[in-house]
DNA sequence: GTTAGAGTTAGAAACGATTCTATCCAGAAT
DNA sequence: ATTCTGGATAGAATCGTTTCTAACTCTAAC
């Protein structure tokens, strides 16, 4: 039924081996001989089996990447980089998403593992000691993507997000005449949200401001619970006129909390997002937040897994991409 | 280096044979060699290939996955649905964007079944005689999503788009004292896109209007055109006071170029979207639009798949998905 | 006219599972 | 006691490649 390279081996009066040769490209091979297998492919329509030679070759040219969840406009973004560089270097991916479970991502590192990938992405919420174990005893490179792993173990791709969170909460500092701004954000999820925190802490605490835990928010992270913690914001005692938020998609929900409830934005309530998802630009007043490169995370964490997997020599194994504050109409201007 | 069956068998005083029938928990074999078979693979750390699985049983539980642009919130949405069902199947998914260029999307076929996928889930645009010809010679089954194959030979899972947007500018027609609506979208994309047009046509030819061509606006799909598009509308001589558009990013955009130019939505300019992405709800005023469930398309279509990959009887194979109008505050209620 | 050596090619052994066929063995039936 | 039956198991072929080693061919040099 199906043609295999034994069968154009026979019809072109050549071994195995030369075919095999002919299909991957091997210079060994006579002009002539290589016209005369070329011809007899296309006249079978031979479709080399990649099962087969992922077997005998032990390479199967596929990573796998591992997603809290595809879903998600953040990651979305990612997984975009990562797919163009992938495509560059002729990997497929195989794509699962975790819904940031420990278990599920376990379970699916063992799976990518027994499909032979050549390599795995990871991205994810808190990286365990058992993740690390996994990660060190795996047979193929593992690279973290916008996911933060304390021990610096594991090669990984990330921006520093202490230092954005400090710079975006100093910005609000200086708009506001020193009053303390507000921290929106989803602290014990994740590694990455608990420095954005000490970012936000550094800045305020800096700026000779009496630290005020009662402005500190920490809610599940999605625009309904923004729309929600925006009321809490406007009953607060000490309301605040700007409030950091650790996501884009939260800050919009913050944004149009307030405007719901007849508030003006920037001028009673200044917000400050991250990640700049192309959300920002889609709402009124745009969004100012910190530029997080998530589509350059991701084709950076590929390039970097390529690397690993052609055993090439990785000079910088923790990458970290630059961020940037971009200002826009959501908080006040200098 | 690494554990193979054959180590696991010669530990366990087994067969090769007895040891993959416990890895596949086939029945006929007796409980005490069962745990014996289970206790060498615990202690080797025997892990199965399932590339060598893939080429014994000719079965890899992959499916392919081709998507324009998985970075697109519409398809974000419609693969997380892919990937849950294809979970609960125990299938892995290979993802790869085509950006719907035809070119990409055949090699991606090929490429899919070179890896020997169980199957194909296919997204696109424009559907080809020489698209047809590839999925009806193709060796696995192939399933399209989202997408319309106007000869129906391919099993699909779509919306009836024609309606809906029959229904949405008939909604906009009675809201506006059968003044005809604007059209906004990108017609020469995808046929999909060209039903929606027709729908819009027929709406308005029923309602006794004489059809105004000036009205209708064709544009590549973006938040940015969307945005241009609103001062075209804006200049029109015979301004309209509504407007489809046939995308949630597209429609968001055109409101708000009419805000940004101080007109006011709905009381100005009514605007209908298309798809009820979670934008929709992350606006003000919030989007009217039609509610395609993606996240069903994508769920229904692996469904299907499957079903396909099984040799189970389909007695549906073009499933037509039901769609409903959600008004929302970008448009006036009757 | 040998011979060396480079360039080509053939042959066969992996790769690590599944699966078909055959064998073995125990207990039931006669 | 012998035969029969069916559940367990073993053995070996197979899946479709890659890749190693050996051998062959041809030309150039001596």
């Amino acid at each position: 039924m199906t043609v295999t390279i034994y069968d154009v081996a026979r019809e072109a009066n050549v071994s195995m081996a030369t075919v095999s040769r002919v299909v991957n490209g091997n210079p060994n091979v006579k002009p002539t001989t290589r016209k005369k297998v070329l011809a007899t492919i296309e006249r079978l329509g031979y479709r080399p089996n990649a099962v087969a030679r992922g077997l005998a070759s032990k390479k199967t040219t596929t990573v796998g990447a591992i997603i809290p969840d595809i879903s998600n406009i953040f990651f979305s973004e990612l997984a975009r980089g990562i797919e163009d560089i992938a495509t560059m270097y002729k990997y497929n991916i195989i794509l699962s998403n975790s819904d940031s479970k420990k278990e599920n991502e376990l379970q699916l590192i063992n799976t990518m593992l027994e499909k032979q990938v050549d390599g795995i992405l990871f991205m994810g919420g808190n990286i365990t000691d058992e993740h690390i174990q996994q990660f060190k005893t795996s047979s193929v490179p593992v690279v973290l993507a916008a996911t933060y792993d304390s021990s610096n173990e594991i090669p990984s791709v990330n921006i520093d997000y202490e230092l954005a969170a400090y710079e975006a909460t100093k910005e609000l500092v200086n708009n506001n005449e020193n009053k303390q701004p507000a921290f929106v954000g989803s602290l014990r999820e994740t590694v990455v949200n608990s420095l954005k925190y000490e970012g936000y802490v550094r800045a305020v605490r800096e700026s000779n401001i009496e630290f005020n835990e009662d402005l500190v928010f920490t809610i599940d992270s999605s625009y309904d619970e923004g729309l929600a913690v925006a009321e809490k914001l406007i009953e607060l005692d000490s309301k605040p006129s700007s409030v950091f938020v650790t996501s884009d998609e939260v800050a919009i929900g913050v944004i149009h909390g307030f405007q719901d409830r007849g508030h003006n934005v920037p001028e009673d309530i200044q917000v400050f997002g991250f990640d700049n998802t192309k959300l920002a630009k889609m709402v009124r007043p745009t969004l100012s937040t910190v530029v997080q490169p998530m589509y350059d995370i991701g084709a950076v964490a590929m390039r970097l897994l390529t690397k690993y997997m052609n055993k090439e020599e990785v000079t910088d194994k923790n990458v970290v991409l630059p961020h940037r504050l971009e200002k826009r109409d959501s908080t006040l201007s200098d």
